[in-house]
DNA sequence: GCGCTACTACACTGCACGGTGTAGTGTGCT
DNA sequence: AGCACACTACACCGTGCAGTGTAGTAGCGC
């Protein structure tokens, strides 16, 4: 007994759904909760989503697709068209991380992805974001700018130097850190990248 | 009323109280499978440890100070009187980063710390593993094998190198990867660091 | 044997929570 | 007005589980 509703109200629901299991985890997430954070009845939210997996499972695949989209345009306005490289990476990198240390959305919903992994099977799927920005470094090659043989692992570490040490520090999210310290970890992550990979 | 018990006792709960934590995560765990796992009557944990919440954090400290021991004993037989610097760091990443992707124990409880950090602010402590890490690195830029201003940044850079993208790719230990894919993907992990820090 | 301690087996309480059923209300359409 | 539909409010069921209380047993020192 499916109802479609209203797109605002799916929306409101997930919300209150992603909000609520990132606070609390998915076992501990009351749907009472989830339903009052919404301001919706509890009963709307079963005849939308049929059980409490699988709200959970549409409130990550919702989310995720809007990370997707602001990490692309991120990669737009700060690599493509690109005259001072290091300068380029730093700025990426500088808005992934702090997006990373400040407890945000973004990070905290990796943390519930890690964490219930084990429970939900169908949330490993690929990571776009990775072979997006391979995208960009394999350009790079191209244009002369980069000595990358292998595009997707040197994404992968890229994205390893830029945001491993802020998540480690800040376990995840769970601790902010400071601007100045970011920065400094940004830095240091781009600086090793090219010394691995420039010219 | 918490009786102190044999040692043995408690650390056959501890075992069992880590394994099933490990699996289910600590909102799911459900001490009377602890009690059946470490062969013991629910009333005797409970005599022990006095509630779930301290029984958790007691099998947490154990296990990490096992680790730490383990660590310590890894860095001496690999890092410590080092003749070929790029093989020793590979040999330490190696023993490192295939603990990780094997779904070992050693992931498997950085998750569950994750997954727990904002629920048990106590697990947040400092990670002596880095700064036992660090003083290697440090005692290596002594000997002029390598340039490392800052040990502490360096080392964390190192073990972000040799875990980050092993961790990426198996989720955290979630799913299995290969020996080649994690052997290649360290020896370019250490290939980096010393693009970064070496002479 | 006696007493003490450690432990088990088990029944039980209280509660939180997933999920359902239903009566009633608001809104918009014809 | 009358109907259909979306939604709320709320009572309710079942269950799983943290935590407790207690009676009984095995071992051990005396």
């Amino acid at each position: 007994m499916v109802r479609e509703g209203s797109p605002a109200k799916r929306a409101a629901i997930v919300r209150a759904a992603l909000k609520v299991f990132l606070a609390e985890g998915y076992a501990r997430a009351g749907v009472d909760a989830i339903a009052a954070e919404a301001g919706v009845s509890k009963r709307t939210i079963y005849d939308y989503y049929g059980d409490k997996e699988r709200l959970f499972l549409a409130a990550i695949a919702e989310t995720r697709a809007g990370h997707e989209q602001g990490f692309e345009a991120l990669l737009q306005e700060t690599i493509d068209d690109v005259t001072d490289l290091e300068d380029a990476l730093f700025r990426f990198g500088r808005v992934f991380a702090t997006e990373v240390a400040k407890s945000a959305e973004r990070t905290e919903i990796l943390r519930l992805m890690i964490a219930e992994a084990a429970h939900f099977p169908r949330l490993l799927a690929d990571r776009p974001t990775r072979t997006a920005l391979a995208d960009r470094l394999e350009a790079l090659h191209r244009r002369g700018l980069l000595d990358v043989p292998d595009p997707v692992e040197a994404a992968e570490f890229l994205g390893v130097l830029v945001t491993g040490p802020v998540q480690n520090r800040s376990w995840y999210g769970a601790v902010p850190l400071d601007q100045d310290e970011i920065d400094h970890l940004v830095r240091s992550g781009v600086r090793i990248f090219l010394a691995a990979y420039g010219r």
